[in-house]
DNA sequence: TCTGGGGTCCTAGGACCC
DNA sequence: TCTGGGGTCCTAGGACCC
């Protein structure tokens, strides 16, 4: 315990946050892109998921269809890039590693944030040895990131809110420092706080509550009571208590979910179950990387519901097997059993997917001898999954997921997998 | 013409049991 | 004629997150 008394009491949480995490990982292997208005598209390039914040600066909101602001972003030669989720993926590993090397203990909270115990630092220079930290991990990784301090989770999330809007901060701001005053949370929208979403930002605009500050200084009692037990956590948090610790394992997932939409609407069967394949391949890879098994496989189908004038249709079917597996051959079986049950003719279909679960660890299952997971489909998939990981997904594809893919999703402006395919490294000229 | 994808948790209400 | 009450489980819907 050191003598000058600068060790705080009570948990110290950050939340380290990727600026425009898409974007900086676009411009970490495309200089040309530093200092220009940069946009990411969702897949399918259907809306507009990440902003540069010159992009920001120029309007351009998040979420929009890319297709409405198609000619303004070529007005104001912004440049735009399909989404790279491989990229994106083996960028952020890079982050949490240096952030992991760095303090006692991290929750990755996302692809792009993540949670820190500083607990155990003294509070003496917490600031200075933060912003130390996020230089680190920009030298290191290329990715401009901010830290947000406070005795909650919450108002980790609240002071790193703060640090972007100041770029006077450089970047770090520390809400346990006595010259930050608890009005500050007066200047912040109640919409922007964490679990506070537009529904319940306008119900409690409604109740005259429109800041951080209104909401925090309610009743946590009469919150629960008007809308749920969150809504109170959330109001006490912004006071100081901490209703949420920090995980230090990763939550157990319960379902692994694999859906895309079409680049051009499908009606044919035989093309839904190609994609429908695919999707479940895709799952069942997802399962075995993190050894689970699943015993439920759910399909799902929809039409475009944008499209008002076309008739709708939108059904799914379940699928209970005997044994949890994550063998793909056996769980593409019964992913294709359940799209005929639900699959009708005479529309024009959107988008697909497979749901995989009632999941539990692998270890836990004793398989039958006989069922699909016998030893020897084991290692064939662990072979399918050896190549891929080694040359890339879908090297080795099950034929029934399709070869020409016409039902793939669109993606005019991608970038290449630089970190992830050594065929797509990029080159250094001297 | 063109509108993403993958998750979690809470709550209310009904069914069922003792 | 008299007709309780509490617990649990399941499901659908709604809210949130990034």
């Amino acid at each position: 315990m050191p003598s000058d008394d600068s060790r705080v009491c009570g948990p110290v949480y950050a939340l380290a946050d990727c600026n425009n995490f898409y974007a900086s990982c676009e411009r970490a292997f495309d200089p040309s892109l530093c200092g220009r208005p940069v946009v990411v598209l969702s897949n399918n390039d259907g809306c507009i998921v990440a902003r540069s914040s010159e992009a920001k600066a120029l309007g351009i909101p998040m979420g929009v269809p890319y297709h409405e602001w198609e000619p303004f972003i070529r007005r104001n030669r912004v440049c735009v890039r399909s989404s790279n989720y491989p990229l994106y993926g083996d960028m952020s590993h890079r982050v949490m590693r240096v952030l992991a090397q760095n303090v006692p203990m991290i929750e990755v909270y996302s692809v792009d944030e993540a949670f820190l115990n500083l607990s155990s630092f003294p509070s003496k220079g917490l600031t200075d040895r933060m912003r130390t930290l996020s230089n680190m991990v920009f030298r290191w990784t290329g990715i401009p990131i901010s830290i947000g301090i406070g005795p909650t989770k919450t108002l980790a999330k609240v002071s790193n809110r703060l640090a972007k809007r100041s770029p006077d901060l450089g970047g770090v701001m520390n809400w346990l420092e006595e010259s930050v005053p608890e009005e500050l949370l007066g200047t912040l929208n109640v919409k922007d706080v964490w679990g506070i979403g537009s529904r319940l930002g306008r119900s409690l605009g409604s109740m005259g509550i429109h800041t951080a500050l209104d909401l925090m200084r309610s009743d946590p009692q009469r919150m629960r009571r008007h809308f749920s037990v969150c809504v109170m956590r959330t109001v006490m948090e912004l006071g100081g208590t901490a209703c949420y610790p920090l995980g230090d394992s990763p939550v157990p997932r319960q379902t692994v979910v694999c859906s895309r939409t079409f680049g051009a609407d499908v009606s044919e069967y035989a093309v839904l179950r190609e994609a429908i394949c695919a999707y479940t391949s895709v799952a069942a890879e997802k399962l075995r990387k993190e050894h689970l098994l699943a015993r439920m496989v759910q399909v799902f189908l929809m039409t475009n519901p944008f499209h008002n004038d076309q008739p709708q249709y939108a059904n799914n079917a379940v699928r209970m097997l005997p044994l949890p597996i994550s063998h793909t051959p056996a769980l593409i079986q019964a992913a294709t059993d359940g799209l005929k049950e639900i699959y009708q003719g005479g529309y024009r279909y959107k988008r697909v997917g497979v749901m995989l679960a009632e999941i539990v660890p692998d270890h836990l299952v004793q398989t039958d001898l006989f069922a699909e997971e016998n030893p020897k489909s084991k290692r064939l998939m662990q072979v399918v999954d050896g190549i891929n990981g080694e040359w890339g997904r879908n090297t080795m594809v099950f034929a029934a997921a399709g070869i020409e893919r016409p039902w793939k999703m669109q993606q005019r402006s991608l970038s290449r997998r630089f970190t992830t395919r050594w065929d797509e490294l990029p080159i250094a000229r001297v």
